[in-house]
DNA sequence: GCGGTAATGTGGTCAGACCACAGAGAGGCG
DNA sequence: CGCCTCTCTGTGGTCTGACCACATTACCGC
């Protein structure tokens, strides 16, 4: 692993299967620029006949490409018919992250600890920002107050209520990891609700909790928020025990024995900064 | 929105394409037990009888599932042929996030801010842990220290090293995401390296900055290793002008600024729980 | 017994065909 | 002249059959 030659050139030629040189072509043009979002991948067949494959390999990479979210296929003909870039990462990380946990390479603890992580990172950076737009966030706990929800659709609610506050942090990377992780255990959580003995009293429980952290963040309270999205995760989690222990996650800990104090604090508007 | 009945049951029917049924099926028998790591996939024809799908439509699960790390495909005859669940999420992580980037439906921006939040939780977790394991990334800081190295070459140890102090935490999910975050800004870093007048003052800083890192955490100062991770991170983003502004990411400054002393805090044991 | 060779079963690929679908255009009708 | 309908065309979605490369396995001759 030195420097120079010493390789004598093993075998530079691409032994790539051909459904992996399309994915590569097109990943190329996607990197200088000749495909964008919103441009149509070129027809099946014209592609496999561009590059030499046949079109049961460009289906394959198409299909890989679709699965990733890079596109987005639709049958007919016209301007929205074809394979479109469209890069949606969110419904592509979820399938990654759910496929992973199925199969076993992903534990379920490493998902709710990675997701303790992000939000706590996510709370604190909305609560820090100028002029966050929270009314998505506002109006998921809005709904959440229906009396008439099924535990099901509560969940549901609540999922869309933590993923939206990815979303107003503007980091798409994060809400796309977000929603995946989330998904990923949705089937633990449902689960989870079998040993709940009394929903209703839970569900008040996560009501109160999140417009808590809510306000927390519209107070710009950065230790608070993080202090109470950790809790509020690690509660529903041990309570269901879907995770045994409740990993401390040193920086949070901190934080909560931090002397700041979970009273009313300021609820300064913070305006304008940006 | 609403409630209990109001849809009408919509379309109950499975319009899934024929391949997505595959692919459903698959995961199915991945949750319920029926597939496990290490099982061999039916052949692609029996799959394909099984489910009343063409063969090609089985091809495209497949390829699918291979991108997404969940199997292996190997040509040939015998115990170590056919399609195997393996679950090695990095490689699909990686491209996941690199082909996102490349199709703009992510940042370069959020990519590094994502990064920063997940090392920093990592060296503080890691800080904290028990007994660590901590000799990989050893192993990486003393190759690095070589003269000879190409800065390609360097940085790709570089990768290597964050990538193994994602592993020492034990946390494979944030290790997936940290090996992917990477490599999805690859071309940008080494395209950072153009803007570097003194490379060689760089790479001494760098293995500096590699050694305080692995110290506080050796030292199980999770606050320095997270200042310390915030700094190397954000320093050479700037350093390379990748990232225009230098994101303080609240919660990492806090920390830092936080009247709490930077001697031991957290140590949680965590002894067994494997 | 042993070595070499054929058979077998797997994924990888290609070619061709057909279908469903949706827009575009030509044509007819009022 | 305008509107409606109907065909035409191009797209993805799927299936079938065939062939290849490859690695193991079985068999056969020695």
């Amino acid at each position: 692993m030195s420097s120079t030659d010493a390789v004598t050139i093993p075998a530079p030629v691409d032994d790539l299967r051909a459904w992996q040189s399309v994915l590569a072509h097109v990943e190329a043009q996607l990197l200088d620029g000749t495909l964008s979002p919103g441009d149509h991948l070129p027809p099946e067949r014209t592609l496999a006949a561009d590059l030499g494959v046949g079109r049961s390999s460009v289906r394959e990479a198409v299909r890989v490409l679709e699965a990733m979210g890079l596109i987005r296929t639709q049958t007919g003909s016209g301007p929205s018919a074809g394979a479109i870039i469209v890069a949606t990462p969110q419904g592509a990380m979820s399938a990654l992250l759910r496929l992973q946990v199925a199969a076993q390479g992903f534990r379920v603890r490493d998902v709710v600890k990675t997701r303790l992580v992000l939000e706590a990172a996510v709370v604190a950076d909305v609560a820090g920002a100028a002029s966050p737009d929270l009314e998505p966030s506002e109006r998921l706990l809005d709904a959440m107050d229906s009396s008439e929800l099924t535990p099901q659709e509560f969940l549901a609610l609540d999922a869309a209520f933590h993923v939206s506050l990815a979303a107003a942090s503007g980091n798409e990377v994060v809400t796309a990891m977000m929603a995946g992780l989330r998904s990923s255990i949705e089937g633990y959580v449902q689960a989870g609700l079998a040993v709940i003995d009394d929903w209703e009293a839970t569900a008040a429980r996560l009501r109160e909790e999140h417009r808590g952290i809510l306000a927390a963040i519209v107070a710009g309270d950065a230790f608070t928020a993080r202090a109470r999205v950790h809790s509020h995760i690690t509660g529903y989690y041990t309570q269901t025990a879907l995770v045994t222990e409740a990993p401390p996650t040193p920086e949070t800990t901190a934080v909560v024995a931090a002397p700041t104090g979970t009273g009313h604090i300021a609820l300064s508007r913070r305006t304008a900064e940006q």
